[in-house]
DNA sequence: TTAAACATAGACCGATTGGTCAAAGAAAAG
DNA sequence: CTTTTCTTTGACCAATCGGTCTATGTTTAA
């Protein structure tokens, strides 16, 4: 082959390096995190980063990836889980529940990046979207199991039901980091699996 | 007296000049909001701005206030009307729905505010958590009456159903933000109003 | 009219922003 | 060895950041 590298390697390890940024988009938001703490946090110089990640935009949108790959899609697999579709649900709300207690709670990246989405962004928007619709999904297979499971009254309307919780979660975690209690993010897990006893 | 002003009035009505400097925080979040575009929205100089206002934090919180006390006040206003408590409750969430289903819908300021606010900011994390405890006890006042009319179960528990409420309030205005159909939203409410029925 | 007290516009400040570039270093191929 | 190709460092850029301040009105009280 021809087109073999023939340079030295990184001395860093990319993935590693994506993962630090991601924690401070997710702490601090896009307009508010800098290159200067990028670098320091990532721990590698500025043409390092403009050169395997681009700019500042398409290192925040490979942030956002990875988030959704990785923390949205821990949900995903929580949410099927063999044995009670319900179950899983109540497991997840109660574990968001605890994360969003926590003092130290950032909420959730996509969350925060909805909330920052300039309106006339709409590329990020449609980002934005398609990762907020993989939650809905993965809300969605899990009552759609339950109801055939018989555990959801046969005429509830799951799509609809998938797509609260999702708006729950998000509000759950926009909620949780300025909470300095556990009261509210708990207050309003017990109201929402309340409502699935008899849904 | 001898305490009067002996200068010329103000040029400008700072009433209106914070209104704008508000729209223009809920529009683009605290960070990427500069000074200079304030002046420009705002129509003032910058010794003007500083003079009337303190600086860039203290005209977010006075922005902030306005915001809580109009916008939030019609929800308080709204959901306190004369007759079926919980026809207010429904009448709100389905205006909330339409707000967030236009293509340009910004959001609620108090969440935006929360999505961006510095874990390490905990006076800013106070003003929110109260402003945000205000809906919160506008829905609670809501449900209350609702149960003592017989129009929710005598076992119901308002408190958790009051800060479910609002954090569905607030996960929809965040996820609106992004959506270019109204599909999202109607489902949301509709979800949300369903589990009214049967609480 | 004079002087004091105010408001205005806009120049100006150091610091920081996102982004670029040239020089130096290091590994692999010849 | 030399050469080629890659990476790294850190200086550098124009632009903008939040914030200050001077100079110039403009109004009112004396």
């Amino acid at each position: 082959m021809s087109n073999m590298s023939r340079g030295p390697d990184k001395q860093f390890d990319p993935d590693a390096a994506l993962e630090r940024a991601m924690q401070l988009f997710w702490a601090k938001g896009y307009a508010a995190t800098g290159l200067a703490e990028l670098q320091a946090q990532m721990g590698i110089g500025r043409k390092s980063l403009y050169d395997t990640f681009g700019n500042k935009r398409q290192l925040f949108i490979k942030a956002l990836q990875l988030y959704s790959d990785s923390v949205v899609g821990q949900i995903f697999n929580e949410l099927n889980k063999k044995g009670s579709a319900l179950g899983n649900v109540r497991r997840l709300m109660r574990s968001l529940e605890e994360d969003h207690s926590l003092p130290e709670s950032m909420g959730c990246l996509l969350g925060v990046s909805m909330a920052q989405c300039p309106s006339d962004d709409g590329e990020m928007a449609g980002i934005l979207r398609r990762h907020v619709k993989g939650i809905e999904e993965a809300f969605y297979k899990a009552f759609k199991r339950a109801r055939d499971s018989g555990e959801l009254d046969r005429k509830t309307n799951i799509r609809d039901l998938a797509r609260l919780f999702m708006g729950i979660a998000q509000g759950l975690a926009l909620v949780g980091r300025v909470q300095d209690a556990p009261a509210v993010p708990r207050s309003i897990v017990n109201a929402a699996l309340a409502t699935l006893k008899s849904a």
